[in-house]
DNA sequence: GATATGACCGCAA
DNA sequence: TTTGCGGCCATAT
């Protein structure tokens, strides 16, 4: 077999991460990056989501921002896809933004 | 090869 | 809360 490129490696790994986002839960990027084994890798993440080709099952949407926002632009047909099926799996989304102390992927189970 | 940009992060002011 | 800075990697020009 050949041998992979790391480069490969890396986004399999990152698709990995995010393909394990529970329902109702959400991560950060920089959650997905360490998940996959990827510190400070972030960026990678965000390469990753904004070239996911469409028809992917990748739950991209429980994928936001350390400061609990969504990254995609307000007016964008992206962003208005990402609050409906978060919300539609449970998580608050308001004015934008999601109160990660409860919707965390490492926030508790009960607040 | 170098520069600029990007669905980012953390800290400091 | 917002802004600025440095750090990390890949892509486009």
């Amino acid at each position: 077999m050949a041998a992979p490129s790391p480069t490969e490696t890396r986004d399999a790994q990152i698709l990995l991460a995010v393909a394990a986002i529970p329902s109702g839960r959400v991560a950060t990027y920089g959650g997905v990056a360490l998940a996959a084994g990827l510190p400070r890798q972030a960026r990678l993440v965000g390469r990753i989501l904004s070239r996911l080709p469409a028809g992917s099952t990748l739950p991209w949407h429980r994928v936001v921002n350390a400061q609990g926002r969504l990254s995609l632009p307000a007016g964008s047909a992206e962003r208005e896809t990402q609050i409906a099926r978060l919300r539609d799996e449970g998580v608050e989304v308001i004015g934008g933004r999601i109160d990660l102390r409860r919707f965390g992927i490492d926030a508790p189970a009960a607040l």
